[in-house]
DNA sequence: CCTTTATGATACTATTTGGTATCATTTACA
DNA sequence: TGTAAATGATACCAAATAGTATCATAAAGG
């Protein structure tokens, strides 16, 4: 129920921003190297760039004059832990089994 | 990647929604009932709930001349495993247990 | 230095979104 | 039957979103 928590959904509602987490789940990726896999501009690909860091679900490396960005699993397991709130609906194995994550993801 | 996962997603980036998710975890609610617990009118809370429906985060179920909202788990769990594309960034104890719970979520 | 390369930032636009107000429809029941 | 209660639906509005085009900034390399 965190701010952090928030943005992190609101980053998630865009398909474009969700492959974007994808193609940063096989490689890091300048903006320019992201942008290549789209076809909106890369100032579009930037904004993306920009609310997803902003949800933490990606980090930013400068390296020179470019910027390597990095998916970040923290941000991607809080936001996932929003949905323990469900567990009395999931049946007693499945909830057992997420006990055990949610104390794996502090 | 399905069309209804989308919707999923895009249902949860509002709190107010996710509120109502949180709100029908605990009880079955006609919309009066899930509109007593806002501040906005019956007709908003109203779309919200037809959001949901669309991405199949809630059933309603007609009795006489009001309708009952519930959870729907199955479009919960759908979302969830969106999060399964990730499983290479999670440490490997966590990745097992999340093996066996896609198998339980078949 | 000067040019190229990579990125940052801003102004602008069309569409979507979240909300209100209002009216229509359906059902329980005295 | 006819009235109240619960919901459905539609028109409208302000603000947020996702995109473009354009210009500014910063670092590498010859």
């Amino acid at each position: 129920m965190t701010g952090a928590e928030q943005m992190g959904f609101r980053a998630l509602a865009d398909p474009t921003r969700r492959n974007i987490l994808q193609l940063l789940a096989n490689n890091d990726m300048t903006i320019a190297e992201v942008a290549d896999n789209f076809q909106m501009t890369r100032a579009a690909v930037k904004k993306h760039l920009t609310i997803l860091r902003e949800g933490n679900l990606i980090s930013v490396q400068a390296e020179g004059r470019s910027r390597l960005n990095s998916l970040n699993t923290d941000g991607l397991k809080k936001v996932m832990s929003w949905f323990d709130y469900f567990d009395a609906f999931w049946d007693e194995r499945l909830n057992t089994l997420k006990d055990e994550i949610e104390k794996d993801m502090q």
